[in-house]
DNA sequence: TAATTCCCGAGTAAAATACTATGTTAATAA
DNA sequence: TTATTAACATAGTATTTTACTCGGGAATTA
């Protein structure tokens, strides 16, 4: 599993689509604005993104992007995958022969873990982490705070 | 969270010390050789792991490597945090003001996410990985079938 | 027709990765 | 004491990845 700074922001550009989704396609140019992601790049990942079909877009005025699927059958680890191209983790398998055993056994148990990772993150789907989000806090923690201290300050 | 081939080298190695430092310190050429990572990249890394304390090196002849602490107190996210530099998740903390709401929710999310993985990283030290690895399989699978090949053969 | 927005490819600066090279220092063994 | 071993340290570098710019197209809407 590979999870770098690209499959952050297709995580983060997809969970904006999640949100903003609803009502019509969304543009990339709105996602660069809200998670200060340049439009070239975004369109790149948007590519990787399309090409596994997690999104669709739709061209001309008032077009922009839906989600592929739905939210709930999307996972992270689809997003992640589609963007950052899957590396292999053991060297053994192939090229070398694990006559050692040693060797061999420590690359097995790196797999182990790279699948329990990649189990993990597959488990967890974008419809999931709107909903865990949502029932948490309905907004900004800052903006909660700064709204508390307004009523707060105008109720003394 | 940040995981890369560094960390999956880093992982690897420190796995390979779990299992093989029982006897005496283990040299970072015999890593170097049972994983098939440069002798100076392993140093670098290993300088890295040092400072976290997570390694501990012993000079001279018969010298080598012992890990830091017992096998049972390292986590995965421990060795991965050493050597892959934390980055940060969200822009909206400090630079950026989340009078959107959205974008906040949106970094939110991601937030929680990689603190959810990086929890999971947390959960799994080394020593888990060695008993989970060892109760499966004694050695490769690849050379006990090739055992279980002869046996037969000559069996027959 | 004009504006919008996706779509596409080439190019590129900066960073990270993975490695090479050349030492120095501490411990051991001869 | 001397040689050897292996950690420790630093500088350089080729390659890849990241993140971005630029300059166009193609489809859709008004």
């Amino acid at each position: 599993m590979r999870l770098s700074t690209k499959g952050r922001y297709a995580v983060t550009a997809m969970l904006d689509l999640a949100l903003n989704g609803q009502d019509g396609p969304v543009t990339l140019s709105e996602i660069s604005e809200n998670q200060g992601i340049s439009l070239s790049y975004l369109e790149q990942l948007f590519a990787a993104l399309r090409a596994r079909k997690l999104v669709r877009g739709v061209r001309g005025p008032g077009g922009g992007y839906y989600l592929g699927r739905p939210a709930d059958e999307i996972s992270i680890a689809d997003i992640i995958c589609a963007v950052d191209e899957w590396v292999e983790f053991t060297r053994c398998r192939g090229k070398e022969d694990c006559r050692g055993g040693q060797r061999c056994l420590t690359h097995s148990l790196w797999d182990d873990l790279s699948r329990q990772i990649y189990e993990f993150l597959t488990d967890i789907t974008l419809a999931d982490l709107v909903a865990r989000g949502l029932e948490k806090e309905q907004g900004c923690q800052r903006d909660k705070e700064a709204q508390l201290d307004k009523v707060s300050g105008r109720a003394a």
